[in-house]
DNA sequence: CGCCCATAATTGTCAGACAATTACAGGAGT
DNA sequence: ACTCCTGTAATTGTCTGACAATTATGGGCG
């Protein structure tokens, strides 16, 4: 962090330089969400440099998702509300980003989402809803479906583990959460499961359920060690 | 992820759409890391579009650490390894600037953080080093300064929470957790520590590296969960 | 009173130019 | 033969000026 702020002045472009300026206005709340940014013009001349280099400053903070822009009388650069959806999406791209382009390995992957769920267990066992009971069991049947092609078998794993993490009703841990299990999709979606694999979680799944909805914490978290064993084997065999 | 390669086309910035096409390009594998890609004018010429609007989409590129760029003859834009530190600063980054533009109260944030801790724990006693140790018993004989600013002392907790989380051993557990911890150090700096917080902090940190030293997660646990609620404790007074 | 259009403000894109930086080859001097 | 130096080409960084596209606003007209 410091280190960013310190790397400001030296050996860097102009558009970067500026770029940091007003980033450093944005986070320190000079700039509140949703006011607008000078015009360009103004921006140029406010900083000394062309029109160009201020745009290309802009456009580093738009690709940062901290402003938006729009054109016409009205228009402008706008400090965005970082929303909760778009830093899901943020998160998730850097996660599988991350771990496409860094050959992290399944073990490490699966060990990490599911200590990080762990973390989550008895916070959703104290604040689940009957929604997010109603969710795990609806997956869990489509679970049963032996015709259900493995990419949906996955697909729906997400959506199960999402109701688990939402449950807690934390909405900074949905959001980790769902970097770490949207972005180790790509790895799990390689795996074949054998119906005996499918068998163990579903059953897994059901307890897990179960337990939620006794709202018995320390279940849930052995249970998760078990899926964790589960995934790991299916993965190496 | 989909809905962001289908809105590549429909009602956006030239510029964007060519920073997607390249992206897409990076994230399929077409380009590996390090690889060059063409000189801004070629990429103008085969997009058929100017240099300017090319430059605008690198820029927002570079801003998502995707390429990073050299000047000079054998210079251009190269394909960024995505390494772990460049990966904390941007996941950090965006921690925090979710955290402070979304008024994220302090109890959720901590309750966060300490969730994802806990998940970390049961690893960190099994694979934790000497090295481990040492940072956290020197963290620990920092923070019994009673001169040290409250400052000093959320940074000293950082890197102590860190070595913590290190341990772990698990590099995507690493990150995760340095953009939760220091997402939220904003919001731990404008807390005031009385003294008898700061011996109730200590005392359970050192307990903390005790029972890492001995391998026990189950007391890590309990110790996080009991940090957990000095933290509050302080927090609310 | 309501509708329509001119106008102004602003971002998006383009073209061309020059400055700064850097690798590399080839020549000069020893 | 080896070293040093310099010119040259390639490439990014920045500037300037222009025009197109978009959009709110206000004034004129029916």
């Amino acid at each position: 962090m410091s280190d960013n702020l310190q790397a400001a002045d030296i050996k860097q472009d102009l558009s970067a330089s500026i770029a940091d300026r007003i980033r450093a206005d944005i986070l320190s709340g000079c700039l509140a969400a949703d006011d607008r940014l000078p015009s360009e013009q103004d921006l140029a001349e406010a900083h000394g440099v062309s029109r160009a280099t201020v745009r290309e400053a802009l456009k580093r903070l738009a690709a940062q998702s901290l402003i938006r822009t729009k054109r016409g009388a009205t228009g402008g650069a706008f400090v965005n509300r970082q929303s909760f959806p778009e830093a899901y999406a943020q998160m998730a791209s850097t996660a599988t980003l991350l771990i496409t382009l860094n050959d992290v390995d399944i073990a490490t992957a699966c060990e990490a989402r599911f200590a990080l769920e762990r973390g989550c267990a008895r916070l959703a066992a104290k604040h689940r809803e009957q929604v997010h009971i109603d969710t795990m069991r609806r997956e869990v049947a489509r679970q049963r479906d032996p015709t259900l092609s493995d990419e949906a078998f996955c697909a729906s794993d997400v959506v199960f583990h999402r109701a688990l993490v939402d449950a807690a009703a934390n909405p900074v841990l949905s959001w980790q959460l769902a970097a770490a299990i949207e972005g180790i999709e790509p790895l799990m979606n390689i795996l074949t499961y054998r119906q005996r694999d499918r068998d163990a979680v579903v059953t897994l799944h059901n307890a897990i359920a179960d337990a939620l909805e006794n709202r018995v914490g320390s279940k849930i978290e052995s249970l998760l060690d078990h899926l964790c064993d589960q995934t790991l084997r299916t993965a190496l065999a």
